[in-house]
DNA sequence: GCCAACGTTGGC
DNA sequence: GCCAACGTTGGC
C-alpha cells in the first residue's frame, strides 16, 4: 500500500466538496502533467491512502485523509469539449490523461499548515517533497515514516 | 499582483 | 536536439 499527497485548490475542489459528494467519493481528474499522469496510471492502487492538501489559499496545508477506491483509468474530462481541462489531442483509443477515484476517509479538525510541516523540514520531515523548492507536482508520494509523523501531528 | 521555478511548445 | 518564448504552479 502506497501513500500520497494530493493538492487541490479549495476554490476549485476542496475537502468540503469531497465531503458533500455521494458516498464521499469523487474522481480526481483534470491532471495535465505527464509525471503526475504516470503516477496515476501506473502506481496508484485501490487501498492506497492520500493526504488532501489545500493549495493557493489563505491557509495552505493538509486537511484530511482519502482512500483510493479505484486505480488509474482514462480521464473523461480530457474528452469533453466543454470542460476547461479538455484536451483536443486525447481520444478514446489514446486517452493520454488518467484519473483515480478517492473517498474521504477523515477530515482533520484543523489544517496541518505548510508552516507546521516546514518546522520539521530539517528533522522528521526531511526530504518531504512538498517542502522542496520548485516542486510543482500536484501529486507526490509520501514515505511511510513521513506519513506516520504527519498523522501524529493531529 | 509578484516572482521563482519549473514544464511545454515550436522554430531551426 | 537545442533553446528561447511562453504558460503554469503556488507561496507570499
Amino acid at each position: 500500500m502506497k501513500h500520497w499527497l494530493m493538492k487541490s485548490e479549495p476554490s476549485v475542489f476542496g475537502i468540503e466538496d469531497l465531503a458533500k459528494a455521494p458516498k464521499r467519493t469523487s474522481g480526481w481528474d483534470g491532471v495535465r502533467n505527464y509525471q503526475v499522469r504516470n503516477m496515476l496510471r501506473d502506481e496508484f492502487a485501490a487501498g492506497d491512502l492520500a493526504f488532501f492538501y489545500h493549495s493557493s489559499c489563505p491557509e495552505p496545508g493538509i486537511v484530511g485523509v482519502m482512500e483510493v477506491v479505484r486505480a488509474g483509468y482514462p480521464d473523461g474530462t480530457a474528452l469533453d469539449p466543454k470542460h476547461p481541462a479538455h484536451d483536443p489531442a486525447a481520444t478514446r483509443d489514446a486517452p493520454r490523461w488518467y484519473q483515480v477515484d478517492v473517498r474521504l476517509e477523515r477530515r482533520f479538525p484543523r489544517t496541518i499548515t505548510l508552516d507546521e510541516l516546514r518546522a520539521h523540514e530539517r528533522g522528521a520531515l526531511r526530504g518531504l517533497r512538498v517542502l522542496q523548492r520548485g516542486n510543482r507536482l500536484s501529486i507526490t508520494p509520501i514515505e511511510p515514516a513521513h506519513w506516520r509523523f504527519i498523522s501524529s501531528l493531529i
